[in-house]
DNA sequence: ATCCCGGTTG
DNA sequence: CAACCGGGAT
């Protein structure tokens, strides 16, 4: 069987007439038409036939962490809190010795508050992220029995876990289908698609409707995209000098026509 | 929807 | 000195 392995991007060898029946095109371009998109039909299209490119480039250009690398759900929940308005790569660096002195909510409610801010200290937000942990660890082991929630809504109960965090451990450990909304993802899609993004993208219920209809409704696919995208963002799409020339859907991307027409 | 906060790192 | 796989408060 030529099986593909989930981990650590998903399912990246995928056809365009496959994602067609996976995407919800008609809402997306109702949504696309509310961010001011021209030509909505036509642009929705380009960027979904140009997504197989998208998720062939995620294979071989796609970042490898460790956390990308599992689908336990404490492992990938630690992550994500990690990561809030934090370099991946500075993550890298603690991220074993984390899950070594917290292996389970438990061990995270027996640690002092000393121990926490020592071994999160290199990323900042030291205060944030000590009073974070500390009411998972409380909260995790009192309410749910040492158990990791397994809703959007109890993930979020800990002070400072917002939708960002919750919903990608929904996506990344439970293989639910749903979009992200970061700071990359909403600079990509805004610049492909032409939409305006608001100022705070992560907080539009507009946002997540178009995102949620452009994502794959397949967990290996969800898994892919969402990771190309992040991707993308961080290593070519960057916020101010993107690397057009090597991005795998400049051919769909609005925001590369402007800068054609203007440019060299 | 808008404003503010946070702290190390490259 | 901005940036970083956002979130709380108003």
């Amino acid at each position: 069987m030529t099986e593909q392995s989930s981990l650590p991007f998903g399912k990246t060898d995928v056809t365009s007439e496959e994602l067609k029946q996976l995407i919800d095109t008609e809402e997306a371009i109702i949504q696309a038409k509310k961010g001011g998109v021209k030509d909505t039909e036509q642009q929705i299209s380009d960027f979904i036939n140009c997504i197989p490119n998208l998720l062939n480039w995620l294979e071989d250009h796609g970042r490898r962490y460790p956390w990308r690398e599992t689908e336990d759900p404490w492992k990938v929940y630690l992550a994500e809190i990690l990561l809030q308005r934090t370099r991946g790569d500075a993550v890298e660096k603690i991220y074993s010795d984390v899950i070594q002195q917290f292996p389970t909510p438990e061990a995270l409610n027996q640690a002092s508050e000393e121990e926490i801010r020592e071994v999160v200290h290199s990323l900042g937000f030291v205060n944030h992220r000590q009073r974070t942990l500390e009411e998972v660890g409380r909260i995790f082991t009192q309410e749910f029995n040492g158990e990791i929630p397994n809703s959007i809504e109890d993930l979020k109960k800990p002070w400072r876990v917002g939708d960002y965090s919750a919903r990608a451990t929904q996506l990344f450990a439970r293989g639910e289908p749903m979009a992200l909304v970061d700071s990359n993802f909403a600079r990509v899609i805004g610049r492909v698609l032409g939409y305006e993004m608001p100022q705070q993208p992560h907080k539009s219920d507009d946002v997540y409707a178009l995102l949620d209809a452009l994502t794959p409704t397949d967990s290996d696919i969800t898994r892919s995209f969402n990771l190309a995208v992040l991707d993308l963002g961080a290593l070519v799409c960057t916020p101010d000098s993107p690397n057009c020339e090597s991005c795998p859907i400049s051919a769909a991307c609005h925001y590369y026509r402007l800068t054609r027409m203007e440019g060299d």
